[in-house]
DNA sequence: ACAAAAGTGTTACGGTTACACCCATGC
DNA sequence: GCATGGGTGTAACCGTAACACTTTTGT
């Protein structure tokens, strides 16, 4: 065989095989202290019954990105959500029924405002990340793989907030970076970071649940964030 | 339909459509000043003749990393290379004979060390990354991303000298840094800090051919980096 | 009055940046 | 002897890290 026909073997369509495609999504969610993924058990043998992340098969006239996010839609009631994509998980017997490759996508939720209808119909939970159940096929290697990149990414993109409701406190702000990066953090410094980055705005309300004194709550300003092109936003672990 | 129903479909292996799987491969290289890729002329219709990635169909009884790796050595002849998966493209149109799903490795190369034999065989040819010619279906949008991912991925990984020869002078792995980063560095700066990381061997050796003076040669150490699990590799742009 | 969480500033340290001159050699 | 790229050190600056006490208010 020469060089030339390895080349047209290559790019042979006719020959190829073709393989199911699932997307598979991690999904985030924080909760006071932990940070939480939602896990559903499996409804199809093999492995009927055990934990697994929520996912689905591609369907041929929509994207990847559209899957996760029908997906997303399915299990969670929610759109308009932050997801990005991880990684595509290959290995030929990761699925014991049929070659199945699966891209995994992580998804930020506020953990409040998800269905709990559909919660409940999906036979759903939520686990402490470090703490979930051993999953089926390779999730839990998606798990990890989506975790690294979501302490990566909060390093450079504000997106811990799409974690967190509307209005939250610093402290909580402060606990969901102690809880994404796995550290525990100054809470002065903290504080005196995140003002310096001029992209929160300060409300005239408290929450009164969580201490006598009552903690001020802040909201995300999309704006003041833009116009900060300049500086670009960075956390450290 | 219920949810339940729902629940099932989204879960049902034999109403799925099965997709063909590419991979495509970014193969950077570094020569003198400018960051590289190698394209080929595609060899088939549609687009035949067309500036391509390098890339091919996966096959039922491999992985996506293997499948990189064979159509790296096809067009190189070089194994045992640095690679790292990108992300994978799935828009529906993007290939127009048929749907098909590629995923995008980059991999990083001793520009020196390939075949010139195969890249005269597949009509390959090496350019400049910032003024490559226009690529056939998404393929200058996996060049950016993979320009990205290796921006992020030099900052905290010693894999800049995959793209050198064994032994290397400063002034060339600051230039690999400047085309990478697209930046001016600061040459005692540079040393600096490249010394305090302490991975280099500095070699008796000197090249002579840029200059009059000759300037040291110097060897990536693996053992020395590797005793430094302390300190991670951090470079910053 | 006291318990429990919220809020607030300053100093020390360390890494990054800026910067200019001499060296070695081939021609 | 001169032109060319190679090699070298220090001081200013800036962001990060360390650190402790006062405030508020419900009980």
């Amino acid at each position: 065989m020469s060089l030339n026909d390895e080349h047209t073997i290559i790019y042979s369509y006719d020959q190829a095989d073709k393989v199911l495609i699932a997307v598979d999504c991690i999904i985030f969610g924080f909760d006071k202290e932990d940070l939480k993924i939602l896990l559903v058990r499996r409804g199809i043998e093999p492995e009927k019954g055990k934990w697994s992340l929520v996912g689905g098969l591609l369907k041929k006239e929509e994207t990847l990105e559209a899957a996760a996010t029908r997906i997303l839609d399915t299990y969670t009631g929610l759109s308009g959500i932050y997801m990005e994509e991880v990684a595509t998980f290959s290995e030929v017997n990761r699925d014991p029924v049929e070659r199945t490759i699966s891209t995994a996508y992580y998804a930020l939720i506020n953990i409040k405002e998800h269905s709990k209808n559909l919660v409940k119909q999906f036979s759903a939970k939520w686990f402490s990340a470090s703490q979930a159940p051993k999953l089926i096929f390779d999730h839990d290697h998606m798990v990890q793989y989506a975790l690294n990149r979501l302490r990566l990414r909060t390093t450079t993109e504000p997106i811990g907030f799409d974690l967190l409701p509307e209005k939250f406190t610093m402290r909580e702000l402060q606990k969901l970076y102690e809880a994404i990066w796995d550290t525990k953090l100054d809470k002065r410094n903290f504080i005196n970071k995140i003002n310096s980055l001029d992209i929160l705005e300060k409300l005239d309300e408290k929450d009164m649940t969580t201490s006598r004194k009552g903690s001020y709550l802040y909201k995300f300003d999309v704006e003041k964030y833009r116009q900060q092109n300049g500086k670009s936003f960075e956390m450290k672990v």
